[in-house]
DNA sequence: TTTACTGCAAACCGTTTGCAGTTCC
DNA sequence: GGAACTGCAAACGGTTTGCAGTAAA
């Protein structure tokens, strides 16, 4: 997982503090942050990080294939350090709460017919499952 | 298709000219319209049409579930006018084009296995196929 | 030393909102 | 007549950008 910042040093990339803060924030997360989450963590450590650099850094990261940026639902983006395990998404739509999940059976199994694919050519698939977390769901059934 | 004015017009609603504007343009396009193109083809037909209007009526029309709101990759949200049928979409990485995808299988094969589902109570599935059209593929391989 | 990166602040874009006036029923 | 809807314009939140200064290699 800290990996990252291993990776990131190989690619040829300034190693600043700035990004090894945003990288060291990704890493020690597990949730899946927006980029102000991250500029208000990572401000903990460095704390006159600018907006537009953590903006910046996030970017790059997602460009170089070591972060995914999703976006479900909600206004912003979010980013997910867990880019290189393939998996989908859990959704709360009560509370916002993001969980990864992993692929079920083969992803091939899921491509549509040739007849409906109308020429493309599938690259990957992004599943959602959206629905109640646990918490929510007793929440609401006491209610 | 055009029932989505016959529709509405069954949930308690008025029916203003501005309303009847944005359900025409949704149901006559079979793609997924930004609301500000929703707004540039209504107003083709009703000139003083406002923006905030266009939003409000889109808005009202997802909340009766008549309308999709779809986010994918691009700043702006969609609307899907074909609410009914469930489906799926395949997104163009390189130009944005989306197209509706029939669903494949049965929806239930695709839900995680208990242990990954952390208690959550999953209402539904939405699958985006990420990858190349055809125009683009073309494009690409004559480049 | 050179070039890439940073911070600031302003611009931007899609969307929402408050409010006064209008329209449907 | 009264509640619901519209238009305007300003506010808003997330993101991007231009530019002068700073720091990594």
């Amino acid at each position: 997982m800290s990996d990252l910042l291993a990776r990131l040093r190989q690619q040829d990339w300034r190693l600043t503090a700035q990004r090894r803060a945003v990288a060291e924030v990704l890493s020690g997360e597990h949730v899946h942050l927006t980029a102000d989450e991250v500029h208000a963590r990572a401000g903990a450590v460095l704390p006159e990080i600018s907006r537009a650099t953590v903006y910046n850094t996030l970017s790059e990261m997602v460009a170089l294939g070591e972060v995914r940026e999703v976006q479900m639902g909600g206004r912003a983006r979010r980013y997910d350090p867990n880019a290189a395990a393939s998996h989908h998404h859990l959704v709360c739509t009560t509370c916002g709460l993001i969980m990864d999940v992993p692929e079920v059976g083969d992803a091939a199994a899921g491509l549509p017919d040739e007849e409906d694919r109308h020429g493309f050519q599938v690259d990957h698939v992004e599943v959602t499952y959206r629905g109640t977390c646990a918490d929510c769901a007793t929440l609401a059934g006491s209610a």
